[in-house]
RNA sequence: GCCGCUGUGGCUUAGCUCGGUAAAGCGGCUGAUUCGUAAUCAGCAGAUCGUGGGUUCGAAUCCCACCGGCGGCUCCA
């Protein structure tokens, strides 16, 4: 919105001849005159057209702004279309016009000339200092015109929950739900953590993220500059740890019978059915306008997956029925303060799978398998015992589903902290997640699912029963791992736990993107080296062939957490067998090539293998950090 | 978003109080060295001191604004 404000001893106007849009007024409106005045003079854009509410809320704080500066009692409004070269349509402008009129008519006298009429007008301008003002109002953007800060899209959903009213309990092992301060922490100093975390007792922390300088250091991600807070740039190394974690799971749910696909990552703010899912959806939006439409970037691939769903001829014969994608990116247009390293990034890349089932008690079962199937992936990962468990549902589910909701306890064999609304805040009746808690105590979601009672009905999603009538499915949302960056982000600040305690600091070997170092002793020594990794060619495997002295090339190896570090000189060439030395066990053992081969990939057994994503030779690689 | 702290070669920092030619280590490059499990020696290159304004004869240093980062608050699908 474009505003025209002017300070006026008077301002007079007479309607002559309507336009095509004009808007049917009664006789009053025809013509009119105040005095002592501020005029305003307003073009409705189609920007506006985002959020026509909050643009009129916005338009209205500023206007009153103003005019408790030059200490004026009367407001005109007055549209002007001149002011803007992207207008709004007409009936969306009429609508923001009258809903500015009806705000400040509780604090002002306010008149409003009417909308689509060719208007004779004279204007007094006082011309003090503040007496002619200009103005851009946009909603879900920053920076522009005077305006900052607090014109953003803030979802429905994420206004409900400032008021929604949780109440916290600790689910123990017996089954029993006991208010939070009932329950006994000694033995789970972790899960305290994460309650008081969660229901914000405590966080007296002035520590620097240790993830943030492990993550340069390793050469695996870093910031990025010249680009949006929270979009990380990734390093060969950290790009490879990625599409490992990505790989493991898409090949999990593949093996369960989820069938990938991809969906465009920005959509029209003004679809109808995704206008409604937004304000059900507690997050904020990057917004970007094209020509004259307005789209949100999307933060998870729900939108794409439901719109593909609501297309699709479904029988009841192909339930439950699963679609993932591995959203690079989903977008979430995070607060500043909230930003750091990879825990919590505005552009971040996360599994998303939907499951379309037949009602809520196969809904149930499913939600049994994805938990167990979440278990066994943060396992994999490496981070099998450093979650808590947080279960969060309505009173109403919980009544229906006491016994299901204790058996996920026994499932994963601890208690579990939870949350209990009294009524449905979101389009969710209960949802799971793992949470990493880390050195500093902050807590972040890993794993989720959440069974959503609302989206079939929104997207107009259905499937044919046996009986060829049309029914509502129940649709799991889950995200296996949670954030791929944060799951980096979790075993890096693990690493970084374990070497504060006295242990040696490192990643699981399928991860490591060396898994298998050579450090040939002397120049002659490199050439056998070169056998040796192309013996190994389906492991990850490099040589250390820099001009430096063994011992310093040992600790350059340990310093990247290679799992694997075998120093090859005239004794290996001679005997054909390698002294290695095991990082996670800090002993040597004597193998040969295809001992050590064979090792490896017994280690990294079931998981995702990809080649080395540098040069083979160390002194080919270019320095990307420090 | 708000409050506080902070920003000097690729990295880590010194210099800033009290304005006067920007210093070191690591890394890189070149050469010597061909070395057996946590830092070999010598030399060289590399800095519009976050950006923009201001004060001053003169600004990394003082002042203002903005932008990053860190911590706290808020918040977390």
């Amino acid at each position: 919105m474009q505003l025209l404000l002017i300070h006026s001893d008077y301002i007079e106007y007479e309607t002559k001849k309507r336009t095509p849009v004009a808007e049917e007024i009664d006789p009053a409106m025809k013509s009119s005159r105040m005095e002592e005045v501020l005029t305003a003079f307003v073009a409705v854009e189609s920007y506006d057209e985002a959020d026509p509410i909050a643009t009129a809320e916005n338009a209205a704080d500023e206007i009153r702004k103003l005019a408790g500066q030059v200490k004026t009692e009367r407001i005109m409004l007055y549209p002007y279309a001149h002011l803007s070269s992207e207008l709004a349509k007409p009936v969306v402008a009429v609508d923001v016009l009258k809903k500015l009129e009806e705000t400040l008519s509780r604090d002002y006298e306010v008149k409003r000339a009417p909308f689509g009429w060719y208007k004779a007008f004279k204007v007094s301008c006082k011309g003090h200092p503040l007496s002619e003002l200009s103005r851009t109002i946009r909603v879900g953007t920053e920076g522009k015109g005077e305006k900052e800060g607090r014109d953003e899209i803030v979802s429905e959903a994420l206004k409900s929950e400032e008021k929604a009213i949780s109440h916290w309990h600790v689910l123990t092992l017996d089954g029993e739900l006991l208010p939070i301060e009932d329950f006994d922490f000694k033995e789970h100093p972790i899960l305290l953590s994460f309650a008081e975390y969660e229901t914000s007792k405590s966080r007296a922390v002035d520590k620097i993220p240790p993830h943030v300088e492990l993550m340069r250091r390793l050469e695996l991600a870093d910031y990025e500059p010249g680009s949006d807070s929270g979009n990380m740039r990734f390093y060969p190394k950290g790009t490879l740890i990625k599409r490992l974690l990505e790989a493991h799971v898409l090949d999990t749910v593949g093996g369960m019978g989820a069938v990938e696909v991809e969906t465009p990552v920005m959509y029209d703010v003004n679809h109808p059915t995704l206008k409604k899912y937004l304000d059900r959806f507690p997050a904020r939006q990057y917004s970007i306008e094209s020509d004259k439409r307005s789209f949100f970037l999307r933060f998870a691939a729900c939108f794409g997956q439901f719109l593909m769903n609501h297309d699709m001829t479904i029988s009841h014969r192909n339930l439950p029925l699963k679609m993932v994608e591995m959203t690079r990116y989903s977008f979430r247009r995070e607060q500043h303060g909230e930003l750091v390293g990879l825990r919590r990034l505005r552009a971040f890349t996360m599994p998303d799978m939907h499951t379309l089932c037949a009602d809520m008690d196969h809904a149930i079962d499913e939600f049994k398998d994805q938990y167990t199937m979440c278990m066994k992936m943060l396992a994999d990962i490496g981070l099998e015992d450093d979650y808590e468990v947080a279960i969060r549902f309505t009173r109403d589910f919980y009544t229906e589903n006491q016994d299901f909701i204790k058996e996920l306890v026994g499932i994963v064999g601890k208690p579990a902290l939870i949350e209990l609304w009294d009524s449905r805040f979101f389009y969710f009746v209960i949802k799971f997640e793992f949470n990493y808690i880390d050195a500093l105590k902050k807590a972040s979601a890993l794993s989720t699912v959440q069974i959503d009672v609302e989206n079939a009905e929104r997207y107009d999603i259905k499937y044919i029963d046996k009986n060829g009538t049309e029914q509502r499915p129940t649709i799991l949302h889950c995200s296996p791992s949670g954030a791929i960056e944060r799951c980096i982000y979790a075993l890096l600040e693990k690493a970084h736990l374990t070497s504060k305690a006295g242990g040696v600091p490192s990643l699981p070997t399928w991860l490591s993107p060396t898994q298998v170092r050579l450090i040939p002793v002397a120049e002659r020594h490199i050439g056998y080296a070169g056998e040796v990794t192309a013996a190994m060619n389906d492991i990850r495997a490099d040589i250390d062939d820099r001009d430096e002295t063994v011992g310093k090339r040992v600790r350059a190896a340990g310093r990247e957490w290679i799992p694997y570090v075998v120093v090859i000189g005239d004794k290996e060439l001679e005997s054909g067998v390698l002294s290695v030395t095991i990082r996670s066990e800090s002993r040597k053992v004597e193998e040969t090539a295809q001992e050590l081969r064979s090792r490896v990939i017994a280690e990294i057994a079931e998981m995702p293998y990809r080649q080395i994503n540098l040069p083979v030779l160390l002194s080919k690689r270019p320095v990307f950090f420090g």
